[in-house]
DNA sequence: CGGATGACAGATTTCAATATCTGTTATCTC
DNA sequence: GAGATAACAGATATTGAAATCTGTCATCCG
């Protein structure tokens, strides 16, 4: 008997692991089996295909990010406006983190994320409705004035794409970009205030 | 003697026509030579390399898009944030056409907008110079109030990146992206508003 | 019986031999 | 002599045979 039972949980860690290893081109099904120490029939047990395995390893790392950005959207001492504001920079700083820190694996992701776009789509629709909250409640307040709180938390989300969607990393390693971002935030900010 | 001096233009149109036919991985300066009836050796008396023939075709396609909108820039009948508008809207709508015309020289411009991402970056200066032209005027005229107008141009080309860079170019198919455009369009025109 | 295995067929990838391409240059032509 | 050419070396791309991978399944084990 293994030293643990062979879980999805277990396979997922190893994919990721071999992902790591070997990026999104090299690695194989037949990879994570033998760094887990089973056939990797047993893997196929678990998960019905090799993209379904892909799928949930970029669910996995696109749910951890989430997650993070909620506890922003949570806290309830600060004003709608900064609260927005914050939550962009913290949308932005993680991906750049994660991109500067390391571009080989921010790389793989990337190609784990085109080929799971539904599955990104789900993790988007879950950042608006973020954002649509946050909205709202400056609506409430009366600091932000807008007809319609979901198209607004899309547009927002929309206009920032720059500083959140892969496509761009290359250019989040320019000096300036710190400064591009705050005056779109800037910009977005005002164009929301009543 | 052949029919027509060789000359810079006349390899340039052979190259796009290359280019169109055999795509930016296959397409070669031999091939290039064929279709012009001549040794490739004469092709590289006229560009020192590959590279800076691809080059040379990409500025000329930038240049064509970049003419077309200057043309709405000078239109001086019309309200600084009516322009804007329409400006922003021309170029989306020129890009989203030539991506659905034909999506495969799209991608292929796309591959050398890559490979050139210097004059790319020289065709994007002259882009936010338009717009921050636009952006003086509606501060001249009281519609606008901004601190810094390249600033703001820079921002509002970063804002509506999603409608205009290539790597978006695959949502531009979305049946709801007209709706999108808008939604960012207003925003930030309202928050250049005075 | 639930769970793992290894053998298998068809699809995909790798690798090394072969062919083509890039960029230079000595030569040719008008 | 200005402009084109063809032969060439080194770099890059193509190709097809061999290896590996994906996904299935009959079989084995506790």
């Amino acid at each position: 008997m293994p030293p643990e039972a062979l879980t999805p949980d277990r396979i997922l860690e190893a994919t990721e692991d071999v992902l790591r290893r070997y990026g999104p081109a090299k690695a194989t099904v037949v990879d994570v089996a033998r760094a887990l120490g089973v056939s990797h029939g047993s893997v196929y047990r678990h998960f019905r295909t090799k993209a379904a395995l892909r799928e949930a390893v970029t669910n996995r790392w696109l749910e951890r990010s989430v997650g993070q950005l909620a506890k922003i959207t949570a806290i309830t001492t600060q004003p709608a406006p900064v609260k927005l504001q914050r939550w962009l920079s913290a949308l932005f700083d993680a991906k750049r983190k994660k991109a500067g820190d390391d571009p080989e694996l921010f790389a793989t992701y990337g190609v784990l994320i085109e080929e799971n776009s539904g599955v990104v789509d789900e993790h988007i629709r879950e950042l608006i409705a973020q954002l649509r909250e946050i909205i709202e409640e400056g609506v409430r307040a009366g600091q932000f004035a807008v007809d319609d709180t979901a198209v607004a938390a899309h547009a927002v989300f929309d206009a920032t794409a720059r500083f959140h969607d892969p496509c761009h990393a290359a250019k989040w390693r320019s000096p300036t970009i710190g400064d591009e971002f705050t005056a779109v935030s800037d910009l977005l900010l005002n164009g929301l205030r009543a």
